[in-house]
DNA sequence: GCCGCAATGTTGACTCGTTCCAGGAAAGCG
DNA sequence: CGCTTTCCTGGAACGAGTCAACATTGCGGC
């Protein structure tokens, strides 16, 4: 819930030019985080009125390059879009209804992690620079009700309860 | 590189039918970890001469039903298998040619890793059940040729070198 | 060995998210 | 003020994946 002032001050910082659609854009991001492109383009006309849907892709896409907000992909779900960067942080995802939550990383610094504990890796030079973490299991009103049947993973789905 | 009786095997402990696309399937995701669909259906088609599109995606389904192939999605990247299963290792993907790597697991079990360590969790009730890792870096053949723009990142490519 | 049914495979059209295109209008910013 | 970036309208194309209806084929039982 950052201010306009704050949206436009970071948009100058990457230097990209301060336009409505990415004022909307990004404050949508920022009220609705883990959601999909769609209700992206729903919130940032709900602020502006009309935005054409390339524009609000265009601006996803240069604002994603810029380091201001991060797409997120879980298996078999759309792209997603959210404005935390830059604090490493992971994600608990639903089988079974699909929500992303937020989980701090332990470490802080990217990368959190690293593939190989002490020396002689298997896979030397290779240059390690970020370490994305996926949480997968049952969030808590899924894990309530005893499973629809055992198999039921309808792949991650939209919306963000 | 298991013999064709020990696939047919393995299909029947899993309760499937054994059929010539599921040998076919099953066989190519031995020979060619990390590769997508099309690849497979390449790969099939070697082996069959005429194996049709959704007879593979309806196979790969089955079998990633079954735990007898694991899928895996890097971001920007199609769906792609393996056949190593049961022993959640972790993968390497290099940003700018997309090549995937396999990491054994330090813990072995899933899930290795747990969001909180301790106590009071953000998320409680949250059952996590495997925890994916997926480490973004540079290849040792990428990271060799000093990057040839900053900002060439053209996602996960296709391609197992 | 042979039958019959349910599980699989085939075919071809179709959905859906996403990207690309082009020409003209609008609007930032130096 | 003028140049350049960005946006718009409105298509059209794209590729991965899915659906549906019909043909085929494993495989347990006879």
């Amino acid at each position: 819930m950052p201010d306009p002032q704050e949206l436009e001050r970071v948009l100058r910082a990457a230097g990209l030019r301060v336009t409505r659609p990415r004022l909307a854009v990004l404050h949508a991001v920022h009220d609705h985080p883990h959601v999909d492109t769609d209700v992206l383009i729903g919130a940032a006309r709900a602020r502006l009125g009309t935005v054409s849907h390339q524009a609000v892709y265009d601006v996803l896409q240069v604002l994603t390059e810029r380091g201001l907000v991060r797409r997120i992909q879980p298996q078999g779900s759309v792209a997603r879009y959210e404005a935390r960067v830059g604090d490493n942080h992971h994600h608990l995802v639903c089988r079974s209804c699909g929500v992303i939550s937020d989980v701090d990383c332990a470490a802080g610094a990217a990368p959190c992690l690293v593939p190989w504990a002490g020396e002689s890796p298997a896979h030397p030079d290779f240059l390690v620079d970020e370490a994305e973490v996926i949480y997968w299991g049952r969030c808590a009103s899924c894990a309530a009700r005893p499973a629809v049947s055992d198999t039921d993973r309808p792949a991650a789905q939209r919306g963000t309860p």
